[in-house]
RNA sequence: GGAGAGAUGGCCGAGUGGUCUAAGGCGCACGCCUGGAGAGCGUGUAUACGCCAAAAGCGUAUCAUGGGUUCGAAUCCCAUUCUCUCCGCCA
């Protein structure tokens, strides 16, 4: 959410910035601002009534105390009228506020300057490519092909059991999985992060918090009977923990590691992109999260991108990092680099990673607040990125190290599977 | 799921209708004292919004949350959430 006084000061900046992520945000400036002018005159007018209010409930109680009750009562009589004027105007007030609010998270965060003005994917600015992409000649198999010859997923199983896109891992696979899960973990530790195991399911006020409500509504999984939402990713839970929280500078930068499953609906999803692993309901992805002071949050940015660097690296993978443009980006971030793993069996690149600033847009949200050297308190700036998400790097792993009597391990994996082959 | 107890400032904790502008303590900051430190003494120590060009200052709200009673609520009433104890169920 921007804050308001930012808007305030400055409407037309907002209105443009937001024309790079194709927002045309004119109108609910425009009515934000006027809201926002009202809600000051009424909360004037209440203020002044209620300080008039508190004094003569003050001169009543020492009438009263004096022992003169008749002259207390008197003046009693003239509560009435302001008694039911405040609380029209607080009445006033709150929906005001309520409706100021509605507008305002309406708002996507502002983009970073550096952020192209694109609409689609083709249009996101590609960084830095790393390793040598297999040639289309070479006869790679798609992945689903793969896990099928080494049994190391059973889709069928899942579908039957839940539905399309909750796969079951099995055997080789399903150790793969515990490995990669364990290696991500343990080197974003070594890195510095704190490992963190959070709740699986989040409540309305986390799933506002980071900006899936009320955006996303629709898809997440809903426990309707409790009213509780799956987390699409552990960036919810882990990034909820400092909801309504005042930190201290040397609490920062704060550094959480998570793995979680992740739960999203995904709808109207078909073809190609959700074959195999490519998209999935239910996936496994190790999150890391920091919180930072503000002036410092585009150093964590690059040292988060660094960190997901080195690990495709040791998986020995061949990708690029993008920069997304305006209209690729989240509603919530400032600035996102996506990592994509080229994929030699299907020779497209898939995401595998997406690491974002949201500049205090999570963090005036939910109240995410510190306090500075000099004592005042300000809106800390969230970051995360995922380091990594599984089902894509499975795919990579297992489209470009495909030989042919199976699929190797990476070096940095082997004493986490402890195998170094995957064989029929 | 049932019964009971509870939720007060950064922390502990007093406070059962008006002197609460929340006692007292701890912590923290600054000052005095000291060769230095400690002890001691003194002062200060929440957040949000508004008024003001700004600072100072002032006003309003906040004692878990939301409503209510009252001229006036931390205090009384109702609902909700959470914590603890016991019982039930349970991996």
């Amino acid at each position: 959410m921007l804050q308001l006084n930012f808007i305030r000061e400055n409407p037309e900046l907002v209105c443009k910035r937001l024309l790079v992520k194709h927002f045309e945000a004119e109108e609910l400036v425009r009515e934000i601002m006027e809201l926002d002018t009202k809600r000051r005159e009424t909360q004037k007018n209440l203020d002044d009534l209620l300080a008039e209010s508190n004094a003569l409930a003050k001169e009543i109680g020492k009438l009263f105390q004096t022992g003169r009750t008749a002259e207390a009562n008197q003046l009693k009589q003239s509560t009435a009228e302001k008694k039911e004027l405040s609380r029209r105007l607080s009445e006033t007030l709150d929906m005001i506020q309520q409706d100021i609010h509605d507008k305002l998270v309406l708002l996507p965060n502002l983009p970073h300057t550096s952020v192209p003005a694109g609409r689609h994917a083709e249009d996101n600015e590609i960084i830095e490519t790393h390793g040598k992409l297999p040639a289309a000649g070479e006869n790679l198999s798609p992945h689903w092909e793969l896990t099928t010859k080494y049994k190391l997923i059973d889709f069928e199983a899942g579908s039957k059991i839940t539905g399309a896109g909750f796969p079951v891992y099995t055997g080789q696979g399903a150790r793969l999985q515990r490995a990669l899960i364990n290696f991500f973990i343990d080197e974003a530790v070594k890195a510095g992060y704190q490992e963190i195991q959070p709740p699986y399911l989040v409540n309305e006020a986390s799933a506002f918090g980071t900006g899936q409500l009320p955006d996303k509504d629709g898809q997440m999984y809903l426990a309707g009977l409790d009213q509780l939402y799956l987390i699409p990713t552990a960036e919810v839970p882990v990034t909820n923990l400092y909801r309504d929280v005042l930190l201290k500078m040397s609490d920062l930068p704060i550094r959480n590691v998570a793995y979680s499953a992740c739960f999203r609906r995904e709808a109207g999803s078909y073809g190609k992109d959700v074959r195999g692993l490519n998209r999935l309901h239910q996936f496994d992805k190790v999150e890391i999260v920091q919180i930072t002071q503000p002036s410092l949050s585009y150093d964590s940015l690059r040292e988060m991108t660094a960190h997901v660097t080195g690990l495709l690296h040791k998986l020995e993978l061949p990708f690029r990092i993008v920069r997304l443009c305006g209209g690729d980006m989240s509603f919530a971030s400032a600035l996102t680099y996506d990592f994509e793993v080229f994929a030699g069996g299907q020779q497209r690149w898939l995401e595998v990673s997406s690491v974002s600033n949201f500049e205090n847009f999570q963090s005036n949200r939910m109240k995410l607040r510190f306090k500075n050297e000099e004592g005042k308190t300000g809106l800390a700036h969230t970051l995360n990125g995922s380091a990594l998400a599984l089902p894509r790097i499975v795919a990579g792993l297992l489209e470009n190290h495909q030989h042919a009597n199976g699929i190797r391990i990476p070096e940095a994996l082997i004493p986490y599977t402890g195998f170094d082959t995957i064989k029929a």
